[in-house]
DNA sequence: GATGGTGTGTACTGGTTAGTATACAGGACA
DNA sequence: TGTCCTGTATACTAACCAGTACACACCATC
């Protein structure tokens, strides 16, 4: 689960090839953590942050929310709780597209976009 | 969370007045747990049990396992860990199917479940 | 009236989570 | 040379998680 902090640090180090205000200190103030703590959650001696604190992390470096947690092994709590509260319908529906390929689900999402319903 | 408690309760007595092993008492052996704590967990007392519990427990008694975990304010980590694989496609999926009708997921299962990939 | 079943109350626990607080060493630059 | 910034090491913690262990009171019924 390291690739979480790997992600973080060098998505971090390429921003702050442009602009200072990404040391980890700076970021680590911006997003209301420990600078030590930040330190350690990008080099994987800790697990990854919480839920609340990935998505201001995610904020702060400009990534996709859904992304950074995965790569932490998490799930938005907000997908948990569309899933939560029809379980058999999306139970049956996502373990349904585990194995289709991107495109077939790609085009289920533009289905849904899009939706004439 | 209490539902949880409750549907496992209401679920065991129904089942129980068919068949005397539905006890309190024998299901926990049946699934692995001490008795007091089956009891705490259908009054709500503790919160619900782990996920592999859980699992356990609607095996014992016959239902839905995606539905007791929702019971219990969680999401498989089958599911979890498919939505992991492709946090955008499936991100953008979920959010965008949050309010459709049942209805309309349904045809969506339907058209993964009969696909013509 | 003991035995065996039922559910429940009380007390405790080892491990994990999500961090804080503080001190430290190295480089830039004035 | 001092001071300011960088990242990191060390030590600690309060709250929570997922239970266990055991004793208790209440019924049946033999």
């Amino acid at each position: 689960m390291t690739d979480f902090g790997e992600f973080v640090r060098e998505r971090r180090e390429a921003l702050r090839r442009g602009d200072p205000g990404f040391s980890l200190r700076r970021v680590a103030e911006k997003i209301g953590v420990q600078p030590s703590y930040l330190s350690k959650a990008e080099r994987g001696e800790v697990a990854p942050p919480s839920e609340a604190t990935i998505l201001r992390l995610a904020g702060a470096l400009e990534v996709d929310g859904d992304v950074l947690l995965a790569l932490a092994g998490k799930v938005s709590s907000e997908l948990k709780e569309v899933i939560r509260r029809r379980p058999q319908l999306f139970g049956e529906l996502i373990r349904g597209m585990r194995d289709l390929p991107d495109h077939a689900v790609l085009r289920l999402v533009r289905e849904v976009r899009d939706g004439d319903w």
